[in-house]
DNA sequence: GTGATCAGATAGTGGAGCTATCTACTATGG
DNA sequence: CCATAGTAGATAGCTCCACTATCTGATCAC
């Protein structure tokens, strides 16, 4: 396959293409002659990878890269996945020191509840400390209501992620299968969550308050 | 309170909250002569919820001010939530057009099974089929046999979130909270999710596979 | 009245994610 | 074998975004 068939397989443009090689996202292809080379289906695929991490996912260039060489360099699903997710964690907003350590203290609270482990060094633990404190800081307190709820249907979630990966045949494709799985999984659910809440706001709450 | 205060008070940079009062996400100050104004504890509050929009929920300032602009002009919080969706609905990825339909019948199937209506015109079913494309582009068809699950625990979620808008207190306030839960819930289901799938993994798999 | 602060205008900055052009070379159809 | 199209790799440029900095002329606080 040469580039021109990359790039119409994939739909991404040759410049895109040679970009994406030189920022270390693909492989190089395998060289016929000094200025050419070949690429097959990997390419393609891992093409589309790279199109799903940075148009769904959301990250920057530089994250999927990350993402990338975990997948690469690692069988531990364990480690790969850690690093997504702090490709996913988001820059969390400025917060206070109180009401950081009010967040903090809610979610060791919920985390005892449901068995969690809150490692200190764990970015998803800044992540969500970020988004509750900024829950607080727009004066939502009465989140914590029902954030014990939000917690167990998160773990029910979970359940059902980590039965998806498990019941993948081929163990190389098992690590590429669980990023793509969080990465995607987030904007999937999410989506839903929407429906879901369009439907119960329209039944439950027909006229609207206007 | 003075341009400096307001900046000191929501730790926005004076240039910075200039540029917001420049893009129309902030109101002007009183004025008091022809080069002074005055700001309130609504400026305050206002460029703490921009900020979150801006930094948790990840909008760009167009899309803040689409939001911004819903609250202010619209008591109907269907029509501003009908916004705030709009907004978050990400871009989508380039979907070849079987696999369009096959996400768009997924979803079809699912919704008639949770009672959701998909209206063609709604953006978030634009979301969901372009992600459900996107696991399907990379092979993660096997999707399809946990979609249900999902949607139903997608189902708790929004009742959980309706539950949090109906029981706030002040009429006004209800629409800029159901944004703010929106926008910040997405945030925060997706840490709480991930602690749950490290906490599954961690105790259901707990070599790894490497 | 004097030094700090202000509003508003305008211009500039830095990073991200491409996109375009150039050169020297290679593949391919006739 | 030649003409044309395609290619690798290098480099430069582009557009957009979210600020950030500077300037001017006026006002405030002491």
């Amino acid at each position: 396959m040469r580039m021109a068939e990359l790039s119409a397989e994939s739909g991404v443009p040759v410049a895109t293409i040679k970009y994406y090689l030189r920022e270390g996202l693909l492989p190089p292809g395998v060289r016929t002659s000094p200025n050419q080379a070949r690429y097959d289906r990997e390419h393609v695929r891992r093409l589309k990878l790279v199109r799903a991490l940075l148009d769904v996912g959301g990250l920057s260039i530089a994250r999927v890269r990350e993402v990338l060489d975990g997948i690469d360099e690692h069988d531990d699903i364990h480690k790969v996945l850690g690093i997504t997710q702090r490709a996913l964690a988001l820059s969390r907003i400025a917060v206070d020191e109180p009401t950081r350590e009010w967040a903090m203290g809610l979610l060791v609270e919920v985390a005892a509840l449901r068995g969690w482990e809150l490692r200190p060094d764990n970015p998803v633990v800044d992540s969500a400390v970020g988004t509750l404190g900024a829950f607080a800081t727009l004066g939502r307190t009465e989140l914590v209501e029902r954030l014990a709820g939000y917690a167990e249907l998160a773990d029910r979630v979970a359940a059902l992620d980590l039965a998806g990966v498990r019941a993948l045949p081929e163990r190389e494709t098992v690590v590429e299968a669980a990023v793509v799985g969080t990465v995607l999984g987030d904007a999937l659910f999410a989506a839903l969550r929407r429906l879901a809440q369009e439907h119960t706001s329209a039944t439950s709450w027909p006229a609207g308050p206007g």
